[in-house]
DNA sequence: CTCAATGCAAAGTATTTGCAACCGA
DNA sequence: TCGGTTGCAAATACTTTGCATTGAG
C-alpha cells in the first residue's frame, strides 16, 4: 500500500475517533494503518518506526498520543508483562499469542471465524459492574 | 487459622518448591498461606502485610522472593496493568475479574467446576513453541 | 486569536541489581 | 566454614507531567 493511501486511511481513522489531526498524529496514524494490516506496537517500537521513516515525533508525544487514541477507542491496550504496554490497531475481541522469551505479540486464530478462540460459561459480573472486555492471552514457550 | 498453622503450611509449601527456608521467606510464605485462601498480592501489598504483622522484610527481598516463588512454580504471575505485577497463590488454570477503576483482582467462577470459565477452539501453537498457559482476564467497569 | 497539542526535561512508579554483611546447613 | 540470602542504595525501565512554545481552526 502506498504511503499516500496510508495517509488517507489515517485521516479518516482520526476523524472517526473525533481526534483533531496534527502533523504528529497523522504520522503516527499513518504508521499504524501502514501495511493495511493489524499491528501490535509499544511506545518504543512506534517511536523507532517514526525515526525509521525519517520523521520526527517526541517520545512523550508518542506516549500521549497512544493513550489518546486508546481513549478514543481507536486502539486497544494489551497487558502481557509488568513492563510495557502493547497497543493493537484491531479493537475487536480476539485472542493473542505471546512469546514469553522474545516479547513478540501476534493475533491468535483471528484469520477466520472458525479459528477464533471461544470463551464460554462466563460468570455473571458482580453487582454494580459490567464486563468491559475479556482478554485472552496464550503464552508460548520455546520448545 | 492460627498463625502457627500457617507457618506449618508455609514450611511444607517452601519445601515443595525446593526453596530453602529463611526467616524472611517463612514470613512471606506464612502470609501467603495466611487465611487458608487463595490470595492475590503485589510486592507493595505483601510488603505492607509484613509491616502490618510487626515483622520486617526489605522491599527488595519481597520483590526477589516473589520472583523466586514464581520461578519455582509456587506462585503465578498475572498481568493486568502496565504498572504492577500481581501474584496468585492459586497456580491452577482459572480466570480473573479485574476492576479497572480500583485495580482489585479476584478469581472468576473458580468456586465450582460448573462455574469455571471455559476456553475452547484454541489454535495450534506455532512451530517450535508450546502453550505455557492461557490467561483469561474479565475486565469490569463500574456501571 | 485562542486553546489545544507538542517537546523537552524532570518527576514518578515499579522493579532489578551490585555488593557488603549475614546466616543457615 | 561456605555459598546462598538479605538489605540497602543506586540503577534501570517505562510512563506521566509541568511548562513554555507552537500550531490548527
Amino acid at each position: 500500500m502506498a504511503m499516500i493511501e496510508a495517509k488517507r486511511k489515517a485521516a479518516l481513522w482520526l476523524e472517526n475517533g473525533g481526534i483533531r489531526a496534527t502533523r504528529q498524529r497523522e504520522i503516527l496514524a499513518a504508521l499504524l494503518m501502514g501495511d493495511g494490516h493489524n499491528r501490535h506496537v509499544t511506545a518504543e517500537s512506534l517511536f523507532d518506526a517514526v525515526r525509521g521513516c525519517g520523521e520526527r515525533v517526541s517520545l512523550a508525544t508518542v506516549y500521549n498520543t497512544l493513550r489518546a487514541f486508546s481513549e478514543a477507542g481507536l486502539l486497544r491496550e494489551i497487558h502481557v508483562t509488568g513492563g510495557k504496554v502493547y497497543f493493537d490497531t484491531d479493537t475487536t475481541n480476539h485472542a493473542h499469542f505471546y512469546w514469553e522469551d522474545t516479547g513478540e505479540l501476534h493475533d491468535a486464530g483471528h484469520d477466520a471465524p472458525e479459528h477464533e478462540v471461544r470463551v464460554s460459561n462466563l460468570p455473571t459480573p458482580p453487582e454494580g459492574t459490567e464486563v468491559s472486555r475479556v482478554d485472552v492471552v496464550i503464552r508460548l514457550r520455546r520448545i
